[in-house]
DNA sequence: ATCACTTGTGGGAGCGCTCCCACAGTACCT
DNA sequence: AGGTACTGTGGGAGCGCTCCCACAAGTGAT
């Protein structure tokens, strides 16, 4: 029944103390200097980053939190159940983006999943103990209660594509509109006059913007929108090939799909193929994501590529922004809330 | 320049100290029902829970950390630069273990990229600052330093895929060798007489065992083991082609082909189709991983897959275990310090 | 009746830091 | 000479918890 392990035994970790006695300087200085606070003559700081030195000395992390009242960590909610979100790139490039923006800064990035009724439950009650400072949002639908409990709580939040035009929360979009007119003017340069498009999940608002961006390009063109060319579906292969089973029975004579993901374009494609028509020849086909998949399909699919990866780098920018100011919900500038970025088609041999 | 907010006012969250009020008992009273310890009554135990409730208590995490000297946080440790790991489904796959297993505690992730070598050194902070109370180390190279620096701080550690058959780290793996032979075995039952093998990195444990398997399939088989027939790849597209490129001209009479991932199959199919070979009527085609990919392929690629979600969940169980155990770092059982998890084979049109 | 445990409980001490007030020292005005 | 301001510094107080000691009350043996 020994007691507790190496419990405030001397030899374990210095403390700011330790440091403050070896250097001869008071704690509050060598606080100071950890934190890089100007007002400290360079002799004392010489000293004092000596005895760190020469101790080894980390910050105590708890301690710090407790004492300051912040976490120097922020979350990525992962609101999808897991198993969706995680198969789509998407993440991982998000990701890299997010690891990349925060290896220049003291953060700690925590990942929480928030898909099940328990773990949301859970994140609930992190949120409300602000064991983070700032919280990442991607993948929102449009009534999830999530955003308005971050506004409540008053927790810096970004959010990845916005709920709505209206979207309070900062947030970091890709340009889905003006992607989708890449696409379907692409198409219609080449020559195709029946453009059918496959659509994504109808309560995600890029996914609205790029129905929007594909009827705009077609009437700019002078094509007339026929709504049998239009045809839900829901990001999933699944979707793609019930979606593309439709529209080749309603209209049999088109001969261009845009899709709205590439995986929904790989469920497109294998329909067109058992119905008999050959890509690109008979029927063009365009996806969006730029997606590994698109890569290795067959033929390599022409997709819109969104530059995912520089998303999570801004976003974490937005948000250690907001962090920092801390003070001002309200006040500060209104003008870079809403980023958008710009996207890119990636031509390959299906179109 | 107004003060620092609304740092220790009330109106703020709860305390304990609050909420042994509102219960009318004490503050140790309080601490002991919200960690679960039996020795309180069960009356006492009820006001307690009606106080927290009403109050909407939550403890605060950095003071709990103070106080006890853990964290209750885990880290998972991407050693690679982001870049390769993240292509890989293996990643996701392994979150959503990692994500159920950890959703039935307490328990918070944390992601450290430890690419670069500033990122590095970030991490070994971190470590010795014991920011968090166990790591999850993914695809360690065998001359990693990490394992040793986490065995010297005595911070408990799973690994994924032990860097050599005499690991002394905890680890979990699916079996390689294993997953070598059925796709080896299953080419052989197909009637293909030359078997080619493209290898991952050669100083990855797995790569090796899934050569051993190779050859160890071969010769039971009766077919002798030709050194011509291997090559090193390294699980990348572009080494599936370097690799595959030599094999033909070395033996272009090749009847089938075992990558070492399916990555690198998607590379070798390029070649393979380059030159003319028809899958599966020329020469047949067996990755490995069983990613989106391998689905995706023209034809379908056979693949070996690996348990990689429950691999996730296994290893955040082994390290709850260690970590809540701390105290023998030795003389626990040994048993099932080595995790091997078996793997399936999935056969598709390419083979 | 006394002793020896056990069970449940209260509260002091202390975890390692940050914040801020106090104050010595110096500089520059009136 | 006195005032005012600024710079650099030390250290008290306190963040919200856990650990543990002390102790009251109950239980059963002697």
């Amino acid at each position: 029944m020994a007691s507790h392990g190496a419990r405030g035994r001397s030899g374990g970790r210095p403390t700011l103390e330790e440091v403050a006695a070896r250097a001869g300087v008071g704690r509050g200085t060598v606080s100071r200097v950890i934190n890089g606070s100007p007002r400290v003559s360079d002799a004392t700081r010489a000293a004092v980053e000596a005895a760190v030195a020469e101790l080894g000395y980390v910050p105590n992390t708890a301690a710090r939190a407790l004492a300051a009242n912040r976490t120097d960590a922020i979350a990525l909610v992962v609101p999808e159940p897991e198993t969706r979100f995680f198969a789509e790139p998407y993440f991982s490039d998000m990701l890299r983006g997010v690891g990349a923006a925060l290896s220049d800064t003291q953060m700690q990035l925590l990942l929480i999943f928030a898909g099940s009724d328990r773990e949301r439950q859970r994140l609930a009650q992190y949120l409300a103990a602000h064991r983070v400072d700032g919280v990442l949002l991607v993948s929102v639908h449009a009534d999830d209660p999530l955003p308005d409990m971050l506004a409540q709580l008053e927790i810096p939040a970004v959010i990845s594509g916005p709920r709505s035009a209206a979207e309070t929360l900062t947030s970091v979009d890709s340009d889905n509109y003006g992607g989708a007119r890449q696409a379907v003017e692409h198409l219609i340069g080449r020559g195709r006059r029946t453009i059918a498009h496959i659509t994504g999940r109808l309560d995600v608002y890029g996914a609205q913007r790029r129905i929007d961006g594909y009827r705009d390009a077609l009437r700019e063109a002078g094509h007339e929108v026929d709504e049998l060319l239009v045809e839900a579906g829901d990001f999933s292969e699944g979707g793609g090939r019930r979606a593309m089973a439709a529209l080749l029975e309603r209209r049999p004579d088109l001969d261009a799909v845009f899709a709205a993901s590439d995986v929904t374009a790989a469920g497109a494609r294998q329909v067109l193929r058992e119905a008999g028509r050959r890509i690109p020849d008979d029927v063009a086909l365009v996806g969006y994501d730029d997606s590994a998949i698109a890569r290795h399909m067959d033929p390599p699919l022409t997709s819109v590529r969104q530059p995912i990866e520089e998303m999570g780098h801004r976003m974490i920018d937005l948000l250690l922004a907001e962090v920092a100011d801390r003070r001002p919900p309200v006040s500060r500038e209104l003008d870079r809330r809403q980023v958008v970025l710009a996207t890119e088609l990636v031509e390959r041999a299906s179109s």
